[in-house]
DNA sequence: AAAACTACCTAAAAGGTTTTCGGTAGCGTA
DNA sequence: TACGCTACCGAAAACCTTTTAGGTAGTTTT
């Protein structure tokens, strides 16, 4: 026996004196074993510190409890807390994640797919940058497959986004049950997909609430530079408003500095929402920010217990959307009636 | 032939006519197969998109060509660059990485080190979230480790980490090439080596220069209020300061904001460097701040490379520091002669 | 024509585990 | 005594691949 070489159950079996078979058994907690066979086999393995090695179990067994983590894209902001509450909930299943990063290639990220089923993976978590949809990974696979964050473009697939359509709504609602009336929305890029729902909910809960929105929605970058640019642009065109909804926290940063230095008061003169809940910059801007939280961390884990359910056969396809919450902090102090 | 279950090399020999052997060796390019042979199983291994299971292969070799990523502490800011480079370092080699987080838990991580080991994953790197060192993970493992980040406690561990000490030397020198001669230090708390290694970096390079620090180094905490009210203090104490090294970018946030209010202009009046290269508060700072960037994710890679090495016997004990690197911005244009 | 070679191929073992199925021993019953 | 039953244990197959050692046919050498 090299003392190298980690012990199998063979040598167990040969030093509690029984067959392979019984130590599995007894190993394993099956039954046709007698009590003191069991603790005999128990306390040999436990003397050898034997450790049943998973490859063989996995080979047998076809389940290699083991999942495969994809970012399609460079995994970045949105990406990080998915991916932990995903690991989160694979921990506690005893499964093991398999992380790949395809660094926005869909070449490698094929690539990868293909060493994943290789190695025999249970299942298949895809989680993207943005809430734009991406294409389907091809149909056919033979191990279930959960999209996060960014949603398949096939509707079959089973998809785990933020409702940022709901999102933008508390938002609003917020600012309005403060006693906001004129209120108006500055954003990132027409090209995501986050800020054109965010500004579909922004109009949908200003619509519910009877008021006009202030302006249009303003598209631009998620920068906290133009977040001050767009302030400008707001302050010259609707001087009137009392509230802005900010399509990101830094968008929201850089108009309550801008603010500030314009000498508007928050949230004395204009209440601000953030969105993101990025608390770097919504805990240090001054006030702090009242934001949404997309409960990231929350939808990876709903996404991996998701593929766990799939893995069993119980799959529920679709856009699932998840609730966001209102994090509210000093930038939306009601207004004084 | 069951077309729900993958093919084996089995089905492949079967197809082809020959016998598993000849098959393996014509599929894995080795000798003593005619071309004619091969070209025939390569045919067939192609119709039937045959993938060799790599469970069976990893049983058969020893080798899983897996590699354990284990978080010690939930992966956070500094750590995520770290990992990409170690991802991104194994992917090009074609290992796979097993993601576990342990989060500061060191009975999960206990726990997960031993369900790494039972994959037979052929090394393991443990990336930290300071560069406190950590204790060790028990010795005589059957498997290399290399420490990224934290370094181990054990000086017979591989470790990488960014070299502090340089860095902040790096800051000073910058500073005093560019005219500056009253310096001040603002940091994070003392319990965190990054910021004793870089007040050392500091106090050795204005030594080297000559020069007097302005004032004790500041220790606070990692944050823009901090760096707000340490402005006010360095303000109050030292009124002749020309420049400023701040232990994080965050603290250069609020150093700059604080500044700004106060009417002191930067560069102009005070210069000031930060650290980390954290993008989204150092370019978005008015002006965009000079910092130091550790380069996590080559030392992620470094670390990965250097596993790799291990793996194939040939490690390089003790802790390896990483060099930085200054990223010029206008926070610290030279002084007017 | 027999021996030695070469080129190609295959049977079988190995890797570590789990499971199925058959076997043995002891005991109670007829 | 002979049979059936229970409780326990072990041999062998299965998972899939790679490698080793050996075998066969055809060709060259003596």
């Amino acid at each position: 026996m090299d003392p190298q070489r980690p012990p199998t159950i063979t040598d167990v079996a040969a030093r509690a004196g029984v067959s392979i078979a019984t130590a599995s058994k007894a190993i394993n907690g099956r039954a046709q074993v007698r009590a003191e066979t069991r603790t005999r086999v128990l306390l040999a393995a436990e003397e050898l510190g034997f450790r049943p090695n998973a490859l063989a179990r996995s080979l047998l067994s076809g389940q290699s409890r083991t999942v495969g983590l994809l970012t399609s894209d460079s995994v970045g902001r949105f990406g990080i807390p998915v991916l932990l509450g995903a690991e989160d909930a694979f921990g506690a299943g005893e499964m093991a994640v398999l992380l790949c990063d395809a660094r926005g290639d869909s070449i490698r990220e094929q690539y990868h797919l293909r060493t994943l089923l290789d190695r025999r993976v249970d299942g298949l978590i895809v989680v993207g940058q943005s809430t734009n949809a991406r294409p389907s990974l091809s149909r056919d696979l033979p191990v279930p497959v959960v999209y996060a964050y960014a949603p398949s473009e096939d509707p079959r697939d089973v998809s785990f986004v933020p409702d940022d359509v709901g999102g933008a709504r508390l938002a609003v609602r917020h600012l309005v049950t403060s006693g906001r009336r004129r209120i108006a929305h500055i954003t990132g890029p027409t090209g995501y997909r986050a800020a054109v729902d965010r500004a579909a909910g922004v109009g949908a809960a200003l619509a519910e609430a009877g008021l006009e929105q202030c302006g249009e929605t303003l598209f631009g970058v998620w920068s906290q530079r133009w977040g001050r640019q767009a302030a400008e642009i707001v302050f010259r065109s609707s001087p009137e408003i009392d509230a802005v909804v900010c399509g990101s926290d830094q968008i929201a940063a850089g108009f309550v500095e801008a603010a500030r230095e314009r000498g508007r008061r928050i949230p004395d003169d204009v209440a601000v929402v953030g969105y993101d809940n990025w608390e770097v910059l919504a805990t240090e801007t001054r006030p702090p920010l009242t934001t949404i939280d997309m409960n990231l961390e929350f939808l990876g884990k709903t996404a991996a217990q998701h593929l766990f359910a799939a893995i069993d056969g119980k799959a529920t396809p679709g856009v699932h959307r998840m609730p966001c919450s209102l994090v509210i902090r000093d930038s939306t102090a009601p207004a004084a009636m």
